[in-house]
DNA sequence: TATTCTACAGACTAACCGGTCGGTTGGCAA
DNA sequence: TTGCCAACCGACCGGTTAGTCTGTAGAATA
């Protein structure tokens, strides 16, 4: 029977009825905070009701833990640690994935600014579950960054004096403070003045 | 009599009433943002009712816009612009204050956060009357930055092909984004590690 | 002293919101 | 065909919360 081919039907699908809510929520947090999303919201956003929403997850609180390990997390790999990770010229890598930053989802960017940064900011003195999952992303963003800032040095492409750990949280935290300066001004001019500050930073990293 | 001993009074002194009311939201908002704060706190913290909030401010929006008025500006004055301003050497007050930054309320700057930010991050998107007031702070921030900056620049203490107008964006986003480092990370550590990244950074700027 | 207004007190309300629970439906196994 | 259970529906509930309204005490004014 036509059995495989349900995957592309809306009902009785379970795994996409919780990706679609894990999608709507996600939305939903990324405009009004986590304290800000109504589950109401993310009902109508997917056309669905109480008892699937309750099916999938227990509470509000397990949805933003998924909202996190399965949407924020998968993203942040894809667009910043794969990159970074396949680059041959590390340092080339890190400047290009900065300078590309305003270019991609422009509008959302500067006014809602960044998905993991927004999320932090707001739960991490409020709720350790969140606190730990987003701590956990930065780390991997961060050793990620650390190994290409290292193999930088190894090529000769940075100073030797360069404390790869520390200039690796000291460029996440520069890029998350553009981001949020560009949201606040609502401008995407900020961002790309703010951008300039930061890659004129790695230059001065350069031998 | 002692009409004038009455400032001293807790009983029937509106402006000191008003003052209790901002600062108790000021804390509020502080640590669960502004969505987040509760009228009902901010009554039992200072032992008033209903009716006196109600009295000095016409909703909840007005009493976050007062605080950002009566409560951030002024701190943010004093703690960052007076010294900035006074400073003989700018170069190094700006490295001062940059560096005194752990020191200052460690434990609740760490836990917390820099309530400018935390605010603009979590209103600017959503609230254009917050975010107007958040910008103009940041604004006349990066403006007595820019104006130290160029100031070391005409000691001969900083390059001279520096864009100190971006450099002083930069320097206020990377300061934010090292305050929030630390918060998501809950560790002061990072923050002394992130702030060395600054003040390596502003090294780079010397001649 | 009488009057009036400011500065509160505190009970009340309407709306919202997370969460519950009994019921229904569709698909699959036996 | 039947029985069963996951998947989902949607009405309902209880607590919460911003905001209202009536009342009152104290200070200023006349």
């Amino acid at each position: 029977m036509d059995s495989l081919d349900n995957i592309s039907r809306i009902e009785r699908n379970p795994d996409m009825t919780r990706q679609r809510i894990l999608e709507a929520a996600f939305l939903e947090i990324y405009r009004n905070g986590f304290q800000g999303m109504r589950l109401d919201e993310v009902l109508t956003a997917t056309g669905l009701t109480k008892g699937a929403l309750y099916h999938h997850f227990p509470n509000k609180r397990a949805l933003g833990y998924a909202v996190v390990d399965e949407i924020i997390l998968p993203t942040v790999e894809g667009m910043w640690l794969q990159p970074l990770k396949n680059a041959a010229d590390p340092l080339q890598g890190l400047k290009t994935v900065i300078e590309q930053l305003p270019e991609m989802k422009p509008p959302e960017m500067i006014r809602y600014g960044c998905p993991l940064n927004n999320l932090a900011q707001e739960m991490s003195p409020l709720d350790e579950g969140f606190r730990q999952r987003l701590d956990y992303i930065f780390c991997v963003w961060h050793d990620v960054t650390e190994q290409a800032l290292e193999r930088a040095r190894q090529q000769g492409r940075i100073r030797e004096d360069i404390d790869c750990n520390e200039t690796a949280t000291f460029i996440l935290a520069a890029l998350e403070g553009c981001i949020g300066m560009a949201k606040n001004a609502q401008s995407e001019a900020r961002l790309v003045a703010c951008n300039r500050g930061l890659i004129d930073y790695l230059h001065s990293l350069e031998t």
